[in-house]
RNA sequence: GGGCACGUAGCUCAGUCCGGAGAGAGCGUUUGGCUUCUAACCAAACGGUCGUGGGUUCGAAUCCCACCGUGCCCGCCA
């Protein structure tokens, strides 16, 4: 008897058996649209071999074969463990993206650091998968910027925080920045005039006003990926907005806009009337310049035509500019199913709102300095007390305290929801206490302390017996283990890499109740054996799951 | 005023898309556990009007409506 007579069994209730009770199922949804769920069975093992079946109160349970846990101690044996197959399919990630002004700060440093997982999740996933920080070397901002730098006097400047082109550079973005707020009239004016002479001399695509920009976005963008680099977030490709103005694409985009029925000129300036939007999106100002969007759209062609699917995560301040864009894209006969933007919140202070021109923000910088030295701190205070006589050298302890210092930053802020706001406080993101990346790094560092201390670890390929596996903690610890792959998958789908760092979590409490109850050096031959490879397999899994969230995975702590 | 987010334990958050088993973690508080593979660990206790009010449903933190609170946006800036 498989349901209660009188049991409410909706269809609900039946993919709820599905989902929570059998690993091998996936609840599998087409891409970004809601429709309905079907199970689907993933592992040979689990359509080839009978399942043994339960019933509790309303619910009808499936468990898996023994088959199946065999399987999946011989998978997760095997270094790429959960990585799924090639999907055929090449997705752009675009992220950070910030504007070339001044260091990279902690108010912007979600960004990377949820964009850089969601690249690695779906590279996993199958896709094939490039990471594009677009770079703004061409608006107000810039022109105003590369005014500032030839006309203020470096003399006039305090000192940089650090000796590095970005905070060098920035001074005189907000030097520049402070003289527009507190000048006359007439001085306003004339600055106006220089900054309004590059704006135009970008837009004709003019050599020399370029370089004379560039003179400030090059060393700008060196110094900002040298912060980054530290995360460590790298990029396939900086994409300049100039190579849209440059190569025609943008102008002839403006074109087509003007073509279709919903462009107006009105007030001298070209206009798009945008159904569902209040306000019309101005793309052409009355001065003929282009505007971010303007270019963007050129940007995202571009993406359209070099790759099946772009993703694009961006500060939820930009929200309304990503739905423009989007409707602007389809009315240019453009398929917008193939781009997706996460939009996340900004990191505030207790005090306000981080700004590069105000100079208000924290630097990344000084955010990754101060979490790996608090973490040295705390290596340094915990060597005392160990009980593993492997004698840290220094150098080990310089490792560690990178590894969970930056491990730590990244957690904390990929272990959230992206919508979520965050205020900024420096105890509670360098907490290395349980939820943090910590707490995982140190279930990998166990893992690799039980291997190396076993002489041989026994290969896994296929002679390994699950069912010697039969302790509670165990047999939580097979399941998690086999659950990896399924949250790789779903990660991906949401284009949510915080479920991974949820999993860790989970993965890293199932561990360690198992390294508590269930001696692994100790045990009798077939046990020992047994257990040797299930540790195997849980070091390639946190691994893996560490890696997508960017995060290092010790081998000592 | 309009649009988009967010509101779950004292605090920080999962769970919400796709409704189902007395709503889960961590921090903090209290208590217990290192001669035993690393105690950045584990076990236990305490702690909840899931913002409020309606609705749909056998069943709602989850779906719908209204309201309240907070953030962001509504520029010929990005």
């Amino acid at each position: 008897m498989l349901y209660e007579p009188n049991s409410p069994m909706s269809a609900a209730g039946k993919r709820r058996v599905c989902s929570s009770r059998f690993a091998t199922t996936s609840l599998r949804r087409s891409r970004r649209r809601s429709q309905r769920s079907t199970c689907r069975l993933r592992t040979s093992a689990s359509r080839t071999h009978p399942r043994t079946v339960s019933v509790a109160g309303p619910y009808v349970n499936f468990h898996p074969t023994e088959a199946y846990y065999d399987d999946t101690l011989a998978a997760a044996g095997e270094d790429g463990y959960g990585r799924l197959d090639s999907k055929e399919e090449s997705v752009v990630v675009e992220h950070t993206s910030a504007n070339p002004t001044g260091p990279v700060h902690v108010g912007r440093a979600r960004n990377p650091i949820i964009g850089d997982a969601i690249a690695n999740v779906l590279d996993f996933a199958g896709y094939d998968v490039s990471r594009h920080y677009y770079v703004n070397d061409a608006g107000r901002q810039m022109a105003l910027f590369a005014w500032a730098y030839e006309t203020f006097d470096e003399a006039d400047l305090s000192e940089p925080e650090r000796s590095r082109a970005d905070y060098d550079l920035v001074r005189y973005y907000r030097k520049g920045n402070a003289f527009l707020e507190e000048a006359s009239d007439d001085e306003r004016e004339a600055a106006e005039d220089e900054i309004q002479a590059i704006l135009q001399g970008l837009e004709a695509g003019d050599e020399a006003t370029f370089e004379r920009v560039n003179e400030v976005v090059e060393p700008m963008l060196d110094g900002m990926s040298s912060s980054l680099e530290r995360l460590p977030v790298t990029y396939d490709e900086f994409v300049r907005e100039t190579r849209f103005m440059g190569d025609g694409s943008m102008d002839e985009i403006v074109e087509r806009l003007q073509d279709t029925e919903n462009a107006v000129y009105e007030e001298d300036a070209w206009q798009l009337d945008l159904p569902d939007f209040e306000k019309k999106l101005v793309f052409l100002r009355s001065d003929g310049t282009s505007l971010y969007t303007t270019r963007d759209l050129a940007h995202h062609e571009w993406k359209f035509a070099n790759f099946d699917r772009a993703v694009t995560v961006l500060g939820e301040e930009h929200g309304l500019q990503a739905a423009q864009l989007r409707s602007a894209l389809d009315l240019l006969g453009n398929d917008t199913d193939q781009l997706d933007s996460v939009l996340y919140s900004h990191v505030n202070l207790p005090e306000g709102k981080m700004s590069t021109r105000a100079g208000t923000a924290v630097d990344l910088d000084d955010l990754l300095d101060e979490s790996i030295q608090r973490a040295r701190e705390e290596i340094e205070s915990r060597l005392e007390s160990r009980i593993r006589d492997d004698d840290l050298t220094g150098d080990d302890v310089e490792r560690i305290a990178r590894q969970v210092g930056l491990g730590a930053v990244r957690y904390d802020i990929v272990s959230k929801q992206p919508t979520k706001a965050i205020t900024f406080e420096w105890d509670r993101a360098l907490d290395f206490e349980a939820q943090s990346a910590p707490y995982v790094q140190y279930v990998h560092a166990r893992t690799c302390g039980i291997l190396d201390e076993a002489s041989e670890v026994p290969a896994l390929d296929g002679v390994m017996d699950a069912s010697t596996l039969m302790t509670p903690e165990e047999r939580a610890l097979l399941d998690v283990i086999a659950r990896f792959p399924a949250v790789v998958e779903s990660a991906a789908d949401e284009l949510a890499p915080h479920v991974v760092a949820t999993y860790t979590r989970e993965f890293a409490e199932r561990f360690n109740a198992f390294y508590r109850e269930c001696p692994v050096l100790d045990a009798e031959s077939e046990t020992r054996e047994a257990r040797l490879a299930l540790v195997a397999a849980a070091r390639t899994t946190v691994a893996n799951a560490l890696g997508l969230l960017g995060i290092a995975a010790p081998e000592s702590m």
